[in-house]
DNA sequence: GGCTAGATAGTGACTGGTTACTACCTTAGT
DNA sequence: ACTAAGGTAGTAACCAGTCACTATCTAGCC
C-alpha cells in the first residue's frame, strides 16, 4: 500500500514532499505526451494532481526547475536501461544493439521523451536544461564510440570506419526516426522502422568479409 | 531594386497585399530562427516590418495561416533546390550525395527550418500544417527509395539492400543531425557533421566489390 | 492513551504581464 | 473620390508566480 495513485481525483492530499515531487514529475511527463512540452501549465499540473495550482510552487521554485527535475529523471532511467542492456552483449556489436533497441523501447515506452526532446526550451537558451542535455549526449555519442573502437579491435568492425562518425550517425539515426515517427505517427511506429533501418546501419559497420555471415 | 529591405525600420510602409504578405513570411522566418517558432508573436513580426500589429491580420486570417504559407514557401523552396541538385547526378548514386549536400545547405542557410520541424504546432493536432509536412516527407521519401533502385539495378548499390529502409535512414540522417546541432549549436555545426556521416551511410548503400573503389 | 504545540502541505485570491484577434477610424495612392 | 493598407484602442483569455491563511500531520509530554 505505498505506491497506489489513480491518475486522476485521489481521494486522498497532503502526500509528503518527496512523494508530491515525484508526483509532480510524474504527472508532468504525462502531459507533456498529451498536450506538448509548451502547452503544460502549472494549472495542469495541478489539476491532474487533484490540488490547486498555488500547491505546485511549494514544491518547486519555478516551472522551469520542473521541467530539470523531470529531465533528470529521464536520464537516471535511461541511463540504468541502456547499461543494463549494453551488459547482456556477447561481443561490442552485440551490446550496440541491445543498447539500441532497449533505447527505442524506452522511448516508446514514455511518449513524452520526443516532446522534450525538441522542445523549445532545449533549443532555446534555457542554460541548465540544454547542458544536461549536452551532457547526455556527448557522454553517450563517446560511449558509442568506444564500443565500435572496440569491435575494430576485435576485427568485427571494420578497420577504416570512422567510429566517430558511424556514433553521430547512431545517435542521429534514433533522433531522426523519433522526429519521423513523431510526425508520422499513426503511420508509422518507432519500433518497427527501428528494426527496418538498424540492420542498414550495420552494414555500414561491418567488415566486407563477414558481410554474408549474420551470426 | 526588387528585393531590400532593412530588417527593422524600413522608413516606408504602405506595400502591396502580396508585397506585404512576402514579407510577412520573410519576417516570420526570420523571427523563428532567432527566437524559436512558439515565441514568436504577431507584434513581434509588425515590429520587425515596422507597422502596427493589427496590420498583420489584414494580410491573413489568422495566425495559423500564416504559418502555413511559410511552410508552403519553404517547401517550394526547397523542392527546387532538391531537384535542381539532382539533375546535375551522373548517376543515382551521385544524385543522392549531391541532394544529400544541397539539403543540408538549404538548412543551414535557413536556421529556422529546424525549429519549425520540432515546433508543437507539428507534433500536435495541427492538422493542415502536419498533414502538408507528411506529405512533403513522403514524397521525399519515394523519390530517394527510388533512385535507391536504380543505383541497385546498375549495380552502384548492393542487391540485397533494403532500399525502403535505407531511404528512412537518409532522411532520418538529415533529421537527427538537425536535431543534434541545433542542441550541440555553437559546438558542432551541421555542414561539418553531415560531411562526416554521410560517408559513413555509403559504405552501407555500396556493394562490397566497389567498397574500396572511391570513385 | 490522550493532549498540545510546532511544522508543513495545501488553499484561495490576486497580480502583472502577455497574447491573438477585432471594430472602427484614418490616410495614402491612383 | 474611391479603394485598400495601416493606425488606434481596445478585449477576453490565459499564465507563472506570490502571499497570507488554514487544515492536517507528527513528536513530545504528562
Amino acid at each position: 500500500m505505498s505506491e497506489e495513485v489513480a491518475s486522476n481525483q485521489s481521494p486522498r492530499k497532503r502526500l509528503g514532499a518527496d512523494e508530491r515531487r515525484e508526483e509532480i514529475i510524474r504527472v508532468t511527463l504525462e502531459l507533456a505526451a498529451k498536450q506538448g512540452v509548451d502547452d503544460v501549465t502549472t494549472q495542469d499540473m495541478a489539476q491532474a494532481m487533484g490540488v490547486t495550482q498555488g500547491a505546485v510552487f511549494r514544491h518547486f521554485p519555478s516551472k522551469n526547475a520542473i521541467w530539470l527535475a523531470v529531465m533528470q529523471w529521464v536520464r537516471d532511467r535511461l541511463m540504468s536501461v541502456l547499461t543494463r542492456a549494453a551488459a547482456q552483449g556477447h561481443d561490442p556489436l552485440d551490446a550496440l544493439q541491445r543498447m539500441f533497441f532497449a533505447h527505442i523501447d524506452f522511448i516508446a515506452g514514455h511518449p513524452a521523451i520526443p516532446r522534450v526532446l525538441m522542445s523549445e526550451h532545449l533549443h532555446g537558451r534555457s542554460t541548465a536544461l540544454r547542458q544536461l542535455v549536452i551532457e547526455i549526449m556527448l557522454g553517450y555519442e563517446a560511449k558509442i564510440a568506444g564500443l565500435l573502437a572496440d569491435a575494430q579491435a576485435q576485427g568485427l568492425a571494420r578497420a577504416d570506419l570512422d567510429a566517430h562518425a558511424a556514433a553521430t550517425l547512431y545517435i542521429g539515426m534514433i533522433q531522426g526516426l523519433v522526429l519521423q515517427t513523431s510526425i508520422l505517427r499513426g503511420q508509422r511506429t518507432l519500433a518497427a522502422e527501428a528494426a527496418r533501418t538498424f540492420p542498414v546501419f550495420l552494414q555500414a559497420v561491418r567488415p566486407p568479409s563477414t558481410q554474408g555471415t549474420p551470426r
